[in-house]
DNA sequence: TTCATTTGACCTCG
DNA sequence: CGAGGTCAAATGAA
């Protein structure tokens, strides 16, 4: 960690004030395009995915910004977990600030964090796997995951996926935690997904609460669901009664059959909130057509 | 030799 | 106190 000298910081604190101001103004706007939702095939500059990232870039910029001239400032240390390597550290920089005993670090909040359900661990970007570990009541383990340009970029976006079904119908349930600032994304990997930022109609829920949640707020939705774990079958109005062996597997259900009524709520109101503070987040694009593809296609 | 993965230890949090 | 998240030494692959 190098102390960057006084007109490096004065640069600093200006790019830092910039990048703010800028983060403000693009919110304010996206404010504005929330408000006013245009039509669908409304793809000019504004539109609310671009201002998204733009936001996003900001926040990232403005916390590398503060920790280069936090590291000059004994007052005001970052935990470890949070670091991010200065331009002049040079072979300490392949690991974070020393930590004093093993495991030492702060657990991260959920602020941030964003869950997709794909039949691919792969996202296009370049992961790290730093750790696995058996999870209580799970049928498989859980990877965690880091980016490689974690030391050498300061890119802090980690992932944890989790097999949650079996082949043929493979799938894993892949939480994301913090957005890339790293430059590196491997391009000519066929299962490029655009997972991040997240996509619009991004869903937010407290899983347990997904059944009376949905019902309280649409009365007349067709779909009857339970949640409980341990739940040998879930209904289904589409195909009857499933026979479900997991709880991993049964709340992966749960999910996909209240995307589809919820979807269309989501779609049809101006004040939906979309909250930070997510349990499960997910694309609901791409659940109901696992949903589809399950329910209906198998029946055919 | 370098870099990624595995795995047990260690730590935080509820 | 137990479950979950992270670290880092050991090991394996390229």
């Amino acid at each position: 960690m190098g102390i960057l000298r006084p007109e490096k910081l004065c640069a600093n604190r200006k790019r830092l004030m910039e990048e703010l101001v800028m983060g403000r103004d693009k919110a304010a706007q996206l404010q504005n395009l929330l408000e006013k939702p245009t039509g669908p095939g409304d793809s000019g500059p504004a539109s609310a995915e671009g201002l998204l990232v733009k936001i996003l870039g900001s926040f990232s910029t403005s916390l590398s910004l503060l920790k280069c001239a936090c590291d000059s400032c004994e007052l005001c240390q970052i935990p470890a977990s949070f670091q991010v390597v200065s331009e002049d550290s040079g072979e300490n920089s392949k690991r974070p600030a020393a930590k004093e005993r093993r495991g030492c670090y702060k657990r991260r909040k959920t602020l941030d964090a964003w869950t997709k359900i794909l039949p691919t661990m792969e996202d296009g970007h370049a992961w790290r796997k730093y750790g696995q570990k058996q999870i209580l009541n799970a049928k498989f383990s859980r990877c965690y995951f880091r980016c490689t340009h974690k030391y050498d970029q300061g890119c802090l976006a980690t992932k944890q996926v989790q097999k949650i079904q079996e082949e043929p119908h493979q799938m894993y349930q892949t939480t994301y935690f913090g957005h890339h600032t790293c430059t590196n994304t491997l391009k000519n990997s066929q299962h490029t997904l655009d997972y991040d930022p997240p996509q619009p109609y991004l869903l937010s829920f407290q899983l347990n609460n997904i059944t009376s949640d949905v019902q309280d707020q649409h009365p007349s939705c067709p779909i009857s669901v339970k949640t409980e774990c341990n739940k040998e079958e879930i209904e289904c109005n589409f195909s009857g009664k499933l026979p479900v062996a997991a709880a991993a597997e049964s709340n992966m259900w749960a999910d996909m059959l209240t995307m589809r009524s919820a979807h269309e709520d989501v779609i049809s109101s101006t004040t939906t909130t979309i909250s930070h503070d997510l349990e499960m987040d997910f694309l609901i694009d791409e659940c109901v057509d696992f949903q589809n593809d399950f329910c209906f296609g198998e029946g055919k």
